[in-house]
DNA sequence: CATATATATAAAAATTTTTTTATATTTCTT
DNA sequence: AAGAAATATAAAAAAATTTTTATATATATG
């Protein structure tokens, strides 16, 4: 029963809801996210952390950077993250994405630079 | 997105969860679920305006008693409902089935008396 | 109508979660 | 190898949630 309420827990944030939403597109680094939340580092790894802890999300590593991306092979979890996908639209995070398209824009391959 | 970190938060919640599991089998009233949960009234109503806040119960009043049941009307939170009800097995409230059952069983028609 | 019962609500206390700030770790680059 | 970049982690502070305790409200009953 933890296990369920765990994976509630981490869908009952918005921060968290956006990261899912931002993740929808393809994988992230941690510096991405932080530049589309527009958040501090520290406060966008705690909450990919609970994320991550729930199993919502997976990590790959390259090079220096960590890539997060949406982890959905159970099936329950699939199911609530196209629920979040489809309850909350684009719309809703348009502020996000423009600071992600624009960071990504701005930055050269090796892009971060924190 | 704060109308669906809502519901999911009231889902997060071990306590939430069991009164959702209770539900299943039908309506309860207030001092019912006190009894099945072994919590003081006030905590349990804490949790039960939660869970009605959220839109996953909904109340009928009959003379002096609030009956709670599942309201999942909407689609969406008939299925995390059924997710619940689905993910937590029986066993894993059989004391508080247990212990409904018992209060059910030494009350009269009109049956609390807090 | 006065009292008892069932439940809600308010205020205070306790607990948990989140945020911030500082620092550690890992990998890359020169 | 030394320094910089990306991220994680720890500790402290702030904020939110939950629990407790006390009280209010509504309905029923004698």
């Amino acid at each position: 029963m933890k296990e369920i309420a765990k994976i509630f827990h981490a869908l009952s944030d918005e921060t968290r809801l956006k990261i899912i939403k931002l993740l929808e597109k393809g994988e992230l680094c941690v510096c991405e996210i932080v530049s589309a939340l527009d958040m501090v580092q520290p406060k966008v790894s705690f909450h990919l952390g609970i994320l991550k802890e729930a199993g919502l999300v997976k990590i790959r590593r390259k090079g220096k950077w960590i890539l997060y991306s949406l982890d959905d092979l159970d099936i329950f979890k699939r199911f609530l993250i196209l629920s979040v996908l489809e309850k909350i639209s684009d719309e809703q995070i348009t502020k996000e994405l423009e600071a992600l398209k624009n960071f990504k824009a701005n930055q050269s391959p090796r892009y971060c630079k924190t």
